[in-house]
DNA sequence: ATGTCTTTGTGAACGCGTGCACAAAGATAG
DNA sequence: CTATCTTTGTGCACGCGTTCACAAAGACAT
């Protein structure tokens, strides 16, 4: 999916590659549905299909963590329940700082994933005077100013940004400063951060953008076996290098709609 | 980022790897803003900078895409716009549906992003009668009984899914019986789709987790290097196999706010 | 206790992606 | 026209991740 990555390239924490590490919440989410259907035990190649991978490969990923499973008959469920959780660091309380309450913000501040497993929603903020005091989702929004304090108070270790993109950078700072060392961008920036702080990102226009590059490759593959039976035949380079962008639509990049352009 | 991936493997679209592909957008991303300020050219150094990128890495990317640079000089900036829009098949339009209009369907209707760069919202479509006819971001909501007719009458070939867990592959085979190719799935759930239909995954809460790990590992780093100073002790194993899910906490997976838990 | 059968855990091979380092190419100055 | 300087394009090597295939391990029946 649809994250691009902004981290370490290649250190392998305490051994768990990062490949095996993001799959972990995959597997876990399988293994919560098996274990609210009260399932004792599951074989690797059940619980590959429903977490939608291989099943040498979710078998390596686990052995990584240890040998938790019983040769001729699977894996405990709950017992593996409670190892990935721990191992992901879920068995304890997250509080997380939402900065950027426009309509992603609001969403994601009623998110119920987010109490479910671990991550509370702590501090909601946003720059605007006009939302101070404003609740959303329950939660009284702050001011920008008080971001240091807030952070502080609260000990978030991680902060979510869903401001514009302009913005993003000067609030990533901010977080960084005040203590912050785990950020997920919902802005559609690339964010600098001194080491030690890691940084991921969900960017809608680039997974929609990759989509298009497939689903493109798709039509032409498409026409190609009709026999060029579709609009446009252009396929190699024909088209003049024209201007792609009106260029200059507005100022620098300010503030708009929380949720942003690319 | 966050983007998790359900895709082909490795299969080399057409010779650009997968990878690359992936890229593009960013790079795309950063030549618009150069492109805004007038810049002419454009180094690999510079543009890989801007990007977040090594600069090896953006000039084998450019590489597969053809040779569209002058050495001694760099890169023409809106040559290179228009080369990477045409590849990722931003000159056409591409018409969108978003089904499932809760907090975080409703946020993206109003992105301004989708606009901005050949995706439009063509539709939006939710199961909840009452919500038929109300409009969200300026287009009228319509009802799933008519799926079928509005993805076909609007040529609709991307689909957004923002729906609850437990509607999400019901939606996804409905999509796809109607013509939708690829899929931008938002409800944390794995969805099974016929060969040659492309599903891509934003999940939040699978980026928290690894967040999360992340965020413990610097934890333990730092208490070993204080020689222990934090709370709790247990570093390998040591706590009992308890059960980590209150177990029946409601039917099966129903209908919830449409942002959702993992 | 022994044998059979199932499923894990992993050694080994392979392929993709990354980054180095440099030769080729062109611009620019004299 | 020649020399120099900049920057691209890429051959090559390395490392991570994936997958295969099988031996080891345990359950279970007899």
């Amino acid at each position: 999916m649809a994250t691009g990555r902004t981290h370490r390239p290649a250190t392998r924490s305490r051994g768990i590659p990062e490949a095996t590490v993001a799959r972990l919440p995959l597997y876990l989410r399988a293994l919560t549905a098996l274990s609210e259907r009260s399932v004792p035990t599951v074989s690797s190649e059940e619980l590959a299909a429903a977490a939608g991978v291989n099943s040498a490969k979710l078998r390596k990923d686990f052995s990584y963590l240890g040998s938790y499973g019983t040769r001729g008959v699977g894996y405990d469920v709950e017992y593996l329940v409670y190892q990935i959780s721990r191992e992901l660091g879920l068995t304890q309380d997250w509080p997380v700082a939402i900065v950027g309450i426009g309509n992603l913000g609001a969403a994601l501040a009623n998110y119920g994933g987010f109490a479910s497993r671990g991550f509370r929603v702590a501090a909601l903020i946003d720059a605007d005077p006009a939302m101070a005091g404003t609740p959303v989702a329950g939660i009284a929004v702050q001011h920008t100013d008080d971001l240091d304090r807030i952070i502080s108070d609260n000990g978030v270790s991680i902060g979510v940004i869903t401001t514009p993109p302009g913005a993003a950078q000067q609030v990533c700072d901010r977080l960084v400063a005040a203590g912050v060392t785990s950020i997920l961008n919902f802005a559609p920036t690339v964010l600098s951060v001194p080491d030690g702080v890691d940084v991921r990102k969900v960017d809608l226009s680039i997974e929609l953008q990759i989509l298009a590059f497939h689903e493109q490759r798709k039509a032409g593959e498409e026409a190609a076996a009709d026999g060029r039976a579709v609009v446009d035949t252009d396929d190699e380079e024909e088209a003049p290098p024209m201007r792609a962008t009106p260029a200059g639509r507005k100022g620098p990049d300010g503030d708009m709609p929380a949720v942003m352009p690319a």
